[in-house]
DNA sequence: TTCGTCATGTAATGGGTTACATGATTAC
DNA sequence: GTAATCATGTAACCCATTACATGACGAA
């Protein structure tokens, strides 16, 4: 029953629905555009997803408000549990490879602000060191093989390289700004506002735009 | 039996293959160093794969050399048959989505120089058209709701929509050679060097380094 | 003779997608 | 009243991975 399920998909549930409240469908929009260029879930993994946390009890179905016709039931507002958000902070807390592959190190990433500041940097620098890895070992197989390599091959290795410099360099910042910062305690617990919250609004219900 | 296997491995595989008839081992690291900035194959998929393509005809085991001890067989070197080099054609020739797709595009580039100049071009406009889409939703998503966002995950989408921005960069500049090149006609049947290669060493056993 | 790497494989599992099916709600 | 989109779900499949098992071969 209660099985890791260690897929991102529960991560992203989890940390999304740790900001509010949310229905499938506009959870599955909200990381979609969080993780825009990384990935995207779709409704198929999403709905066994919240099923298999519902029955782990790490997330429960939010109370309709009392102004709601009786049976009326069309959508269905999740929220996360003590449980979960423990799961959560369980899951953030990681480090190690999972963390820093190249699919999971975005959503682990998109998260950071739940994160502490030891592990933050423990995955920066798990990431950049895995990059630095791969520079190497493309870097002396193409010295090897350089002139046997017809263009379109070496272009490809060419800006693949380039690509993942780039990111090692931006690693680099984000880290030298983590080691700055890294004095100031932050998120102690669970639930405190991130920046400003405007609530009262009835959330979770403008429109937005998606494929 | 003749399933199309739809994944990239076949792909990679009998591209791998077109080149120079390779065992199991071997093909496997020339493809991880080939795609080594994209992604990774596994044993545990490789050698069904290759069963697979041997079941289809696609692909044969070479016949050992004469000088090859009796009883020994420990390497299994596979070459593609003539079905093979058809079916690899077919791959190649295919546009459509599935060349452009973040998983595929980088396999199908890395053989770009067995692909007709005029798919090549479709294939390439195809994935820039892909990732503006992708600048263009999270561009406006993330104008509706910047100032709700904290900051990782606000570097995060800067860094995703700045990699995929070069990324656009890149392929203009290759949409604009492969005009300028598009007149000549190449590789009207399989072997010839697309800009200049310079061939003739034998290549297929020189010690690799792989993780 | 033992250790590392080359070399080939299989079984179980995993984490997702696609395609489909079904209804409610909204905009025109 | 009808089309688009919102909203939820399921079954079948896919393409790979992990972990395991085995053995040959070369170098120390």
């Amino acid at each position: 029953m209660t099985g890791p399920r260690g897929g991102m998909l529960e991560l992203a549930v989890l940390g999304s629905l740790h900001e509010t409240p949310l229905h499938g469908y506009e959870l599955r929009k909200r990381l979609n555009t969080l993780l825009g260029m990384f990935r995207a879930f779709s409704y198929g993994s999403l709905y066994p997803c919240l099923r298999a946390l519902l029955n782990d009890g790490l997330i429960t179905e939010e109370e309709p408000p009392a102004d709601t016709v009786i049976g009326r039931r069309s959508k269905i507002v999740y929220k996360l549990t003590a449980e979960g958000k423990e799961r959560l902070h369980e899951l953030l807390t990681q480090s190690g490879p999972s963390s820093w592959e190249d699919e999971s190190f975005g959503i682990r990433f998109a998260f950071f602000r739940h994160t502490e500041a030891e592990v933050r940097l423990r995955i920066l620098e798990g990431r950049r060191s895995r990059l630095e890895e791969r520079l190497d070992s493309v870097r002396t197989a193409l010295a090897r093989t350089r002139e046997r390599l017809d263009s379109y091959t070496l272009e490809l290795q060419r800006h693949g390289l380039e690509s993942v410099e780039r990111e090692v360099r931006w690693l680099n910042e984000l880290i030298d700004s983590e080691r700055r910062g890294t004095t100031a305690r932050e998120d102690p617990s669970t639930t405190e506002r991130p920046h400003a919250v405007q609530d009262g609004t009835k959330r979770a219900d403008m429109p937005e735009a998606d494929e």
